[in-house]
DNA sequence: TTATTTTGGAATTATTCATTTCCAAAATCA
DNA sequence: TGATTTTGGAAATGAATAATTCCAAAATAA
């Protein structure tokens, strides 16, 4: 089941929930259509169980990124990073499903726009958290508005994945860590 | 005419060119189908058409926006402004049409494609030129690297057309301008 | 005024789409 | 071993799609 969902993830990441037919999902998951529909009642069920997954991935992967430590601002640098690498090469082309997902809302249902309005608001809860836990061991600015600062974070954590699908390279996405780093002064 | 691509401009930003429909399109620009095809070929051709009027307009409010002169600085404050405005409220959930098109590259022609990467190079060159103005009129930092922190404002730029979907308010977006300048220090 | 051309769009066409139906093979149960 | 249930998927269905055809009204030319 799970290969079945990365497939599905995949496969909505590069064509968004719009462009990708019932084939491309029998394609991408290796099951058939009608076995598509025992499993996941429809379409859109499998873009939801595939937009849950990639979200758990993703708030995995952040853990992660914060388990080498550090202070505030090492997290952040080490999320920013993380982003940086998805964001590049291949994988960056491939895009971002939240990033795809937020700029086809105006063709979703309320409820599956509430789920990918629910993962910007989870992202950007996290980096508020980590930015005042960064205001409180020293390691970033206690004047700075965490709020807004968080806000920013989240536009250039989005705006990495939107760009990195015009192909951009690892040094590239990188560079713009440190830079942006700087908000944080 | 311009009316045509106005309302064909507004449905595609919405939309993106995969859900919209050749009857959407009727409706938002006031013509038929078969006048559709007869003034644009096909609905690519229509889109083409849209996609160029919105880039074009986007310029002219760029211009507009470095119009109220000032060093380089001011100038990239004003167009962080001018897309922070664009991105809130009613307005900013409409989306960007170069965003949007940029989300949906995969499922595109190669000279469609070139034409959405084309205008992400534009914008990120008028960022390169005006970072290094404002190093050479010293009101940005001469230190920093003008590509990294045009790509990182870049971004910021499009990150900030796929939150805006999600509805922001004018001020929320204003607030990550003043943050943003900090880059530049 | 009549003939011809141009224009706008309703209707149609062929294809693609999401979804359902139905069938056969595999698995399970008695 | 035979009967029944479960499972996977090919084929079919009805709707939606992009694009084309054809017609009538309007405009232009002689």
């Amino acid at each position: 089941m799970a290969t079945v969902l990365d497939g599905a993830v995949r496969i909505f990441r590069e064509r968004g929930y719009n462009a990708t037919s019932i084939a491309d999902l029998s394609l991408a998951t290796g099951l058939a259509a009608g076995s598509i529909y025992k499993a996941f009642k429809d379409k859109r069920g499998l873009f939801l169980a595939a937009f849950d997954r990639y979200v758990e991935e993703g708030d995995a992967l952040r853990r992660l990124a914060f388990q080498n430590g550090g202070n505030g601002r090492d997290k952040l640098k080490s999320l920013l990073g993380l982003y940086a690498n998805a964001s590049s090469g291949a994988e960056g082309m491939r895009g971002c499903l939240v990033a795809g997902s937020t700029i086809e809302l105006a063709t979703m249902d309320a409820a599956t726009a509430r789920q990918v309005k629910a993962a910007h608001a989870r992202t950007e809860q996290l980096l508020v958290r980590t930015i005042r836990e960064g205001q409180v061991d020293g390691s970033i600015n206690a004047a700075i508005d965490s709020g807004a600062s968080a806000g920013l974070m989240l536009c250039i954590l989005q705006g990495m994945r939107v760009v990195g699908k015009t192909g951009r390279s690892r040094d590239d996405m990188n560079a713009l860590v440190e830079l942006a780093m700087k908000i944080l002064d």
